[in-house]
DNA sequence: TGTACATCAGTGAACGCGCGTTCACTGATGTAC
DNA sequence: TGTACATCAGTGAACGCGCGTTCACTGATGTAC
């Protein structure tokens, strides 16, 4: 007994200070994201576990989102945009372009070895039907640039870079996919396959 | 009035005849099917929903099945053989080995294109998290045999069979779930893609 | 042929639960005068 | 310096809903004697 009681369980001590009234929305978005990682789905993510989790009213989630849509929509547009910043970081720091193509596509396949959850919920979930995610069009756009590079570079042969580029994406999504749904078979490692994809697909002389 | 009174909205007139029980298993299953493709995740498909379209009480569904994932389970087990049997169709009435794989791996992506919500729930949605669903390892196996067939015949360079076949499946399974993701996108005939991934991952020579 | 009984296919009411969302409210802090 | 008021951050009770599952039950049909 020190003269200090200990917050209810998972409740906050005190609300935020006055003007910083957006910390809860980072705070929530936050457990949402870590939530949907352990969940692999929009639809069980409740707003209620989310305030549960984060230690505050279910009605408090509602100050900063219209609905659980919303919720669920700012939080992927977060986690997207944190993915883009790090394949961008991925990009600049490899030496040239092929190996900035391989680069950022290692990111983006070690990503989603490590947050399944979030890879599926982006990608895969229900959520993709009912609100369009316009933001994945951005991720497109850099890939298809990406390879362009590798053309213009004379390292790639002469061709439909947007058409290698969906060949690519397609092929990494799918083996990060099935890595994810249990496919219960013994991968390879994901570099070699995607070695194998970048000079099947995009005409990349083999690494090494 | 004619004296027979119509049935109540959605109820069925009388019950199945004696012996012929395992009927309602059939029609439980078969309206499963249709709202799982509909609905495209495995988790948003109730028991009593299922129950209210087939006409039944929700507690009907017990004497069949032990639960909602046992339910949702032989679901997909069924939609699995149905897809399995018009793959070997499809195979069976190819000219050669590589005609065979180009058959087999068409009528998959055909079908997930025509299905899929079907398609998801088999193989992205979270019962693949929850249960085993050993009968995936079918098509793992039948697809490895073919490319195997055509490296036996001398169609594809000597390699590793298994790891061509996954590398295939990697991105037939890639291409068609962007396609059912919405990544809106102008996509390639599917088509004219499986035959560059034919080429560049199992190293068939290029058709025509 | 009649009848008691067993079996089969399926039902209806009820349970407790967690959910999304609405509403009127609280209590601390800043600010105009 | 005091005080009334506005603003801000967040709360608690309540709503109606659909869900999975349990339980005791029904009503038609077949069968042993």
């Amino acid at each position: 007994m020190d003269g200090t009681t200990p917050p209810r369980r998972g409740a906050r001590s005190r609300n935020n200070p006055r003007g910083q009234g957006e910390r809860l929305r980072t705070d929530i978005i936050t457990t949402a994201t870590a939530m949907l990682d352990v969940l692999a789905d929009d639809q069980a993510l409740s707003l209620r576990a989310v305030a549960r989790e984060v230690g505050i009213a279910a009605t408090s989630v509602y100050l900063h989102f219209a609905d659980r849509d919303a919720l669920v929509l700012a939080t992927l547009e977060r986690c997207h945009s944190d993915l883009m910043r790090a394949i961008e970081g991925a990009e600049t720091s490899a030496g040239g372009p092929a190996e900035a193509l391989r680069a950022r596509t290692l990111l983006l396949g070690n990503w989603a070895q490590q947050h399944t959850g979030l890879y599926k919920v982006l990608y895969e979930s229900t959520i993709n039907q009912r609100v369009e995610m316009r933001f994945k069009q951005d991720f497109k756009d850099s890939c298809v640039s990406a390879v362009q590079r590798c053309v213009d570079a004379g390292l790639a042969p002469r061709g439909d870079a947007t058409a290698m580029a969906l060949d690519l994406m397609a092929a990494v999504h799918g083996s990060v996919s099935m890595r994810t749904n249990r496919w219960d078979t013994p991968w390879p490692p994901f570099a070699e396959q995607l070695d194998r994809f970048l000079t099947g697909l995009v005409g990349l002389s083999a690494p090494g």
